[in-house]
DNA sequence: CATGAATGAGCCTTCATTCAT
DNA sequence: AATGAATGAAGGCTCATTCAT
């Protein structure tokens, strides 16, 4: 990659990072390009010229968040430590990243109604392999006996909802601080999945 | 209340109804008057006859869902039933009416960009009612002592996420119908709070 | 004239009234129909009932009071008093009409824009014979030596513009009552018409 | 100021005046954005690219206009003839410049309907320094003894309301051109003050 | 690359007008 | 006669998008 095609990466990813944030407030319709590009001093029409249009914007934005998630999951599923311990890992990171971020998957609720049906298989893939991550240590808990036998999508969907909720109702008023609140939740949800002995 | 002011409660009723689930699928702004209306094959000046402008529109439909959701809880909870229950109802109620409603909680998502500081009162207000439904039982459980000691406001939205999300993964297109599957659910939620013995 | 009819007359007449107090204040852009219901505690559909439709009812609301101020006029131009007298009563009545009504001639601007052809000859026809009541008082004045000689229509309407444009600029909040403040303005304005000696 | 900011400023400009014309003609309520824009040859969208709304076009072209007519002012006032010329001057200037423009004070008949305090305010405060304008030369008139003694403000409306009307009544089919009329008139109003001897 | 300017489609809202009852 | 309801046309305003410089 040559240098100026880093520096319009990097660009790039400062337009999606200030979509995410605004996107995740204010959802598609609520977002306009004004605002995209004023939280980074730019113009409207800069932004039109790394990006086609504010569909495409808002379909990278999304592939961004999933593909970072994709990542920090596979980091946390090479760990070498206890199914029990790499699960409550991975509902942390996501808690405090949905509050950091306001966003992940809760950004976007409908889907179907913004993106082009190539668009959105791609982002049912992406979702579907973040599932996925949850999928196969729920799946690794039951083998190692720790967790009870379940429909591992079934809790696997209601683990990501009570999750991806948090940003509604958490505030930082509290006297919890982000992480507490997070191990707190990590801890009541996986008491669906632990066996009692 | 004369035969015309029925008729005009139930249209406004109509429209309301109309509201929300054009509401639920596209968010505020995606939202149309025009929409709104032709769903009921009428015109947008007839909508404006019955309500003064789209937020206060909208704003009515978040309250009469709320209403008919502290309703219903009100109904569930005076049955003469275990707690246990009680609670499997209202979790299974708000699974069924979020799924055939594409509403509930998850409707309004950000409503402090949209509503005016008294109607946002209003709605919280009401929310607030409608959660403290379930920490009642919730509470109820504790010192009955079929469930464990917890913080009842954290586990109480951990359920209410759990089971709004239903709506953004469930498809009738499987086998399990509806109800089958809000039981399904809500047994598993109810792990995080029943003591094993 | 039947009962009936005098009932419907006295009705027009009020609408009529209500029109052109609303109209004088918001012109005819700015004032609606519910506007002019409303002051009458009528619904909109009954002043249908009386009158085709907004441009008719204004187009007789101006013809009322045209006839009115020539009626005055008239009146005035009957008794039998010294010129000088006559059209200073003129000019006093026609500002207390302005400032009571906040109407005559002020109301309608441009009428061109409102009116259709036939109207509008109907209108300026009015007008013209309203002005040729002071019109006469000016060339009685002119014959009898007390008035210097002059360009009779163009000092008409320099007085009209003088005394019409009281109702912008006089509020009664000053010291001067209406009445005090229409002899002190028809002195000054004389001043043009009375021949020194 | 940049070519570019002179550009903006003239395109402004160019507005104002197209609104300016419009607006004494049809008056606030009956002027239309799509109007003022279509005079220019220019879209609704490129006005409120630089007018933030109708209500703000319409205020600062009420601003302009005043600001002008206060300019001529000054201008007549700091010549170095007598005040009869000087006040004949500032007559004939103003019946020019309304009929020319259509506008004048005639322009906004009830502002209180229209505009915000503040705006009102500033309205009012130019019209007064326009008004004041006249109350000097009148003031210096009587002084030099060459104007009758009398209440300079209400002379000062009666002559402006005198030559505001002259937009109502004259028309540029008769045999006089504008400065003709124009000298005619004020010859006439300033009968009104002059101490004849 | 960046941006000021322009555009047009779309949406909310108002209001004169109509009509069945 | 009166009115509640409905309608459609029009107008204000926003915003994604384009383009010349």
């Amino acid at each position: 990659m040559s240098l100026r095609e880093k520096k319009t990466a990097k660009k790039k990813e400062e337009i999606l990072q200030s979509a995410v944030s605004i996107l995740s407030e204010k959802g598609y319709h609520g977002t306009t390009m004004e605002e995209i590009a004023a939280k980074l001093l730019m113009t409207k029409g800069s932004v039109y010229y790394y990006f086609n249009d504010k569909q495409n914007l808002l379909f990278e934005s999304q592939i961004m968040i999933l593909n970072r998630s994709i990542q920090n999951m596979e980091s946390i599923n090479s760990q070498n430590v206890s199914v029990i311990k790499k699960l409550r890992k991975a509902i942390i990171a996501h808690i405090e990243y949905a509050i950091r971020e306001r966003s992940g998957f809760v950004m976007m609720f409908n889907p179907e109604q913004i993106f082009s049906p190539s668009q959105l298989e791609q982002i049912f893939q992406l979702r579907d392999e973040y599932g996925k991550g949850f999928d196969q240590l729920i799946e690794e808990g039951i083998e190692a006996d720790v967790f009870r036998s379940m429909d591992v999508k079934i809790v696997r969907n209601i683990i990501l909802g009570a999750i991806n909720w948090v940003t509604q109702w958490y505030s930082d008023d509290g006297k919890k601080d982000e992480t507490e609140m997070a191990e707190l939740i990590a801890d009541y949800v996986m008491q669906i999945l632990i066996k009692d002995f």
